[in-house]
DNA sequence: GTACATGCAAAGGGTTTGCAAACGG
DNA sequence: CCGTTTGCAAACCCTTTGCATGTAC
């Protein structure tokens, strides 16, 4: 992750600031998908001066980069380290605990509900809202 | 619709007034799925003197009435009537359309997942991006 | 050295809220 | 009538932006 990052920005013209380097070490920590403001307090611990407006360009820039991903739960906006695996979230509507998962059968399914409407898909976004079965 | 939102009204005490009645109006006759801003420009048309609160106050109302269902596109909220079929959408990333779909495979692998994920699903969110094939 | 990046504070967009007036049942 | 609902404006939250300063390369 930290090479990616390191050759990534290399690669276009961008700097690999003290600033930015916390960030990604942040979100690649976490693995709780936290929003805009965990990070901000968790990379305030790394670096006490670091700024809001600096989390909020970094996360968009990483976005862009490919390198994280954003999700949108409950309409906020959360934090991933990109993975290709595709995977998915379960919000347990009990806790607000999400869970990962992958699902292959899944992944088929929606290539081809795309071709057959017509459409290459270039992304998706699917999020499970579930309650705790009773054991 | 309108024969749902009269019971719906007096069985929880609620007020059928004249401007809820244009907002559940409004969005039964719209199919692309509106956001806040279209809904109170079209229902101010009906009555210019409705006001911007009413409208999110009382799409919250409906989303809580379960009589529509509120979609994220691209971080953005947007409305349209419930349906029970549980479609979903794939919105065209070149032109913005919003194309629904149903399929039964699809419900049943999601509630597979959850099920083995040790959930009830209670609900659910899953939306396609694509890119119209060439012909 | 120079273009890019940062921190700050102000501005922006969308949504919610307090309150007095209006209104539905 | 009485409690609910409305319109208005102010408040709110999250995010973006302008600008002067700082910094990686």
């Amino acid at each position: 992750m930290k090479r990616d990052l390191t050759y990534l920005c290399a690669q276009k013209g961008l700097k690999l600031t003290g600033q930015r380097r916390i960030i990604a070490e942040v979100i690649a920590k976490s693995n709780d998908h936290p929003n805009v403001d965990e990070i901000y307090k968790r990379a305030s611990n790394l670096d006490p001066k670091i700024g809001i407006a600096t989390i909020y360009r970094t996360v968009r820039l990483f976005e862009e980069l490919g390198v994280i991903e954003k999700l949108e739960i409950n309409g906020k906006a959360r934090y991933e380290i990109s993975d290709n695996n595709h995977h998915h979230h379960l919000i347990d509507i009990v806790t607000g605990q999400i869970i990962e998962f992958e699902n292959e059968e899944l992944e088929k399914i929606k290539e081809k509900i795309s071709a057959d409407l017509g459409y290459e898909l270039v992304d998706h976004k699917l999020e499970l809202y579930g309650k705790p079965l009773k054991k």
